[in-house]
DNA sequence: CCGTCACTTGCTCGATTGATAGATTGTCTT
DNA sequence: AAGACAATCTATCAATCGAGCAAGTGACGG
């Protein structure tokens, strides 16, 4: 049973691992963003708060579909809205959002040009 | 046909968007991460290269598992590997996937502990 | 309060995903 | 060349996901 693996990785040491619920956590925010309908419209909203219709518009999907991927985002809390009248609009949670977007779209774009 | 929207964002002008490759490259990306098996393997290999069987041995699943989600992150070209006699040794492919890795842990813990 | 605009929610359906077992390939060691 | 070990591949199954439609909610405007 004692196990004598032939592969002698000498004690290589654990590495230090986050606790399960912010591997969760973070995999949950990247799962969220990564749907291309998701992911535009984090994109959109990099530029300042959207209503709904808005999003809508520039994407050219149904309000339905546009209100269930904003849902997604905000249970992670990739985003916040606000109420104003009869609209709801909504924007980037915080700067963090901003950088994570900023860095994916930086490394997709340049390794995508082949 | 011509709407008139009752919602008045005035021409509030169409923000620069990427192209649909990038677009689709990002969130492939992002989705690849976004599987919290698979994200805890990035994270091991955050500290140096490994190979499978240490992984597996870390994680506690089966190689054959492990394997399957090496494989999701190298097709979308999350890590490279290198062989060395029986073994493969995974490592992020380069530092973009680091930074990024980076971001999301700090993004995630500072909210987690809510 | 009644209708309209701006969304949201519930539901169903087809597509994708992830885990697992078992067969297979590749690489030493002898 | 045979056997053992490392890793991958194939096929299957359940679970989750995303789109779309139809019905429901909330906030004005008359």
């Amino acid at each position: 049973m004692s196990e004598t693996p032939d592969c002698n990785h000498d004690s290589a040491t654990s590495p230090a691992v986050s606790p399960e619920g912010v591997l969760e956590r973070a995999a949950a925010i990247l799962r969220a963003a990564g749907d291309p309908g998701r992911l535009r419209l984090l994109e959109l909203l990099r530029s300042g708060e959207r209503c709904v219709t808005e999003l809508a518009d520039f994407t050219g999907d149904s309000l339905s579909t546009i209100s269930a991927r904003l849902r997604v985002l905000r249970s992670e809390r990739l985003l916040t809205r606000r109420r104003d009248g009869k609209h709801q609009y909504y924007s980037l949670a915080d700067h963090h959002i901003d950088e994570l977007l900023q860095g994916v779209f930086e490394h997709a774009t340049e390794e995508e040009p082949r």
